[in-house]
DNA sequence: ATGGGCACCTGGCTGC
DNA sequence: TGCAGCCAGGTGCCCA
């Protein structure tokens, strides 16, 4: 579910309740996520306090005092700021409680999330560390993505969802950025000219930029720290929307999987 | 090195 | 109503 906007909606959405706040207890119910959670983990980071909320990628970083808690929501994991005492609901697996009082509550109904923490630097962490130059950062440039592309054979849709080139976009965002970029998903990334590249990297990150600024999409799981729904899907082009007409061009929309995902795109709008 | 396919898990929807 | 089958915002790992 989560992508880049999603991620940094949800870190914007906790910052003011947990900086500065000191950990009272981390209490699991289900340790049984896409890595289990240590059983230690409780005794390592109660009594710190939270120094920075962060983001790496689709990662939450949740810089302690002495240590990093590497949080990733998967495909349908959110994390809610509320009152501690909040009863459990189904699929709640985890809270980081504060001396506020307020609760992190993490639910995922697939768990496929996942809660690390590592004491060395995070990004040397072995599931940070190959990890491409964040989209809305100065290093991913047209001249980045240009390389990153050369000799490579595979579609460009999923080039840009392979987080070792390009991180944080997702099956939304790149079917919607490809359409910005008026690039067919299926090109052969090495075929795309200069050209095309640097429509593709404004395209990223114009369509990350957006889909944060509305909070994000949300289609099925989402919800923000608040609980509110992210409100980009109105703003969604291509996603979902097989067999209706193009908000540019009224052509309707093909869909295919590619990779075993499922693409979206204009037929006439995108070459 | 690159690329493809699978696995992990639950729930919602469709169609018989 | 029940149930099988398919699909879903991710990504690490194994194999060719």
């Amino acid at each position: 579910m989560p992508e880049l906007p999603e991620v940094e909606t949800t870190r914007r959405g906790i910052e003011p309740h947990v900086v500065g706040r000191r950990i009272r207890a981390l209490t699991v119910s289900e340790p049984r996520l896409r890595w289990p959670i240590d059983a230690r983990l409780p005794a390592r980071i109660a009594g710190q306090r939270v120094v920075r909320a962060g983001r790496r990628a689709k990662y939450l970083l949740l810089e302690l005092e002495t240590g990093t808690l590497l949080l990733h929501l998967g495909m349908s994991g959110s994390l809610r700021v509320l009152p501690a005492e909040t009863p459990r609901a189904r699929h709640d697996h985890f809270d980081v409680v504060l001396d506020s009082g307020t609760a992190l509550r993490f639910n995922d109904p697939r768990r496929f999330g996942s809660l690390l923490y590592t004491e060395a630097d995070p990004a040397h962490h072995p599931l940070l560390a190959p990890l491409a130059p964040e989209p809305l950062d100065a290093g991913f440039d047209a001249d980045y993505l240009w390389r990153a592309t050369r000799r490579r054979r595979v579609a460009i849709k999923q080039l840009i969802m392979n987080a070792r080139l390009v991180v944080g976009v997702g099956n939304i965002y790149a079917s919607e950025a490809l359409f910005r970029a008026r690039i067919r998903p299926g090109r052969e990334a090495r075929r795309l000219t200069r050209n095309d590249i640097a429509r593709l990297v404004r395209a990223i990150r114009g369509v990350l930029a957006g889909a944060v600024k509305a909070g994000g999409t949300t289609l099925r799981d989402y919800v923000g720290a608040d609980g509110s729904p992210g409100y980009f899907r109105q703003k969604l082009y291509v996603y979902e929307r097989a067999g209706l007409p193009c908000r540019r061009c009224r052509t309707p929309i093909r869909r295919r999987m590619q990779g075993q995902r499922a693409t979206y795109w204009c037929p006439q709008c995108q070459r």
